[in-house]
DNA sequence: CGAATGCTTGATCGGTCTCAAGCGAAGTGG
DNA sequence: CCACTTCGCTTGAGACCGATCAAGCATTCG
């Protein structure tokens, strides 16, 4: 386990996360601070853990961007999630222990990696840490929840809206993004994969959100040109992210 | 908080559902047994929890079936899970105050009501049993994943299979069906929101299915009469539900 | 018996897919 | 510094899966 500012910088963002929350005592958020840590950086599209495997710890991402994934068959793919900065992709390894899906960098990112074994140890000494861990586990099932209404009742148009208003307020929240812009390093083929439709598609539909002048995009940058019509078009309701502070 | 011999029944059930994947001591056994329990019938579509609501109690599925889903404009529905006895489809709740879905009978049924205070003071007390719980939660974000896939990147007739798959092994795991034949009394507008499809669409290929001699129907039973078939036309692969005897 | 509910089937429509081609930007190597 | 390749975005034409609208039927239940 090597020691690096780095190290300390991800368990930092991980007690803001946890505390934005609910408050830690000063010996919970030293025993955070202690667990020991390495550094996993990734290059776009290498997996961090892939379907099937038994990890033994857990990736806590400290910069750029990964997703969820599983693959079927003639090459078809489902994403199932994106993740920013802070997130816990493989957190339920904690608990379960082969994966059912994989795990891969989307842009070039770095991963904390975090043995199981202290944190078992972490949240067997203080339960409230765990149950601070466990609501992480919860918020995530609530974005499955929302993916699956958005995939299946929703049109092409609706779901593509409803996904960048949660990429929005996700970034936003854990101060990633402000004034309505925020990074969005998604190829269309991804967008693609993630909303189980065609890229030629994803290219149709988001030219149409350009021409109402609902989005545009900058340089990998979302710019949303009009936050109140794009959550109507979505059917947007933030209850299921359970965040704070909704400035937004 | 009544006594009564079906709530027994119900603490008896999650205990067996909790040691099929890990033991308890007889401490943790005994105090599952002592959690108070109030039960709660419900008629056909009426609501456990709706949308929105902060419960202060989570509900064992005790008999019959329910569902959890969201409602969108212009009447859409979106099914987001089908729910067994053994279930806890708002166990998010202890750790989640505001639902972002509503829970519902799909058909008469039987709910065991236990009060959040008492579950806190349990998994406080007892870390092994908190994770078990957690456990529960994580096998049920891992349902949704595999839910998305089905929507996001199969076909109706991919998708409604892996359904069918699914739930047969679920009901298999806990007793409830053996001999590729289950309960299924979901109606084909059930199984259209389910799978983000209509129903009429959602009856043309049940009746593909029967004419390739896949599954058949009988009052409310689902017959698988070729499951490696159905399997196959599903892509479906288990590991997701963390069975222990997948005898099947 | 009538009403309600759910299943079935037909005809037609439309949203999304498929196949195909061209374009621009960003590397990469000579 | 300029081919050359690669990758992602864009657009068109036609096909298809699933939606919509509509009607009839069977079963259940009051």
């Amino acid at each position: 386990m090597v020691r690096s500012a780095i190290a300390d910088t991800a368990l930092e963002a991980l007690i803001r996360k946890l505390e934005s929350t609910s408050d830690l005592t000063e010996e919970e958020r030293r025993a955070i601070q202690k667990l020991p840590v390495s550094i996993r950086p990734l290059a776009p599209s290498q997996d961090l853990v892939a379907d099937g495997e038994r990890p033994v710890q857990c990736g806590l991402l400290v910069e750029g961007w990964s997703y969820r994934y599983k693959l079927l068959a003639e090459g078809r793919r489902q994403i199932l999630s994106f993740h920013v900065a802070g997130d816990t992709p493989d957190l339920q390894s904690l608990h379960l222990d082969e994966l059912d899906h994989g795990v891969a960098a989307l842009t070039s990112c770095t991963f904390a990696l975090i043995p199981h074994d202290s944190l078992r140890h972490l949240t067997r000494t203080f339960p409230d840490v765990a149950a601070l861990l466990w609501r992480e586990t919860l918020i995530d099932a609530g974005i499955f929840r929302a993916w699956i209404a958005a995939i299946g009742r929703r049109s092409a148009y609706g779901g593509i809206a409803h996904l960048f208003c949660e990429l929005y307020l996700r970034q936003e929240a854990v101060g990633l993004a402000a004034d309505h812009r925020c990074p969005m390093p998604v190829r269309q083929t991804d967008l693609a994969d993630a909303m189980g439709l065609t890229s030629v598609h994803i290219n149709r539909v988001l030219k149409e959100m350009r021409d109402a002048d609902l989005i545009t995009f900058e340089r990998r940058e979302l710019v949303i040109r009009d936050w109140k019509r794009l959550c109507d078009a979505a059917e947007f309701d933030p209850t299921y992210l359970h965040l704070k502070n909704l400035a937004a």
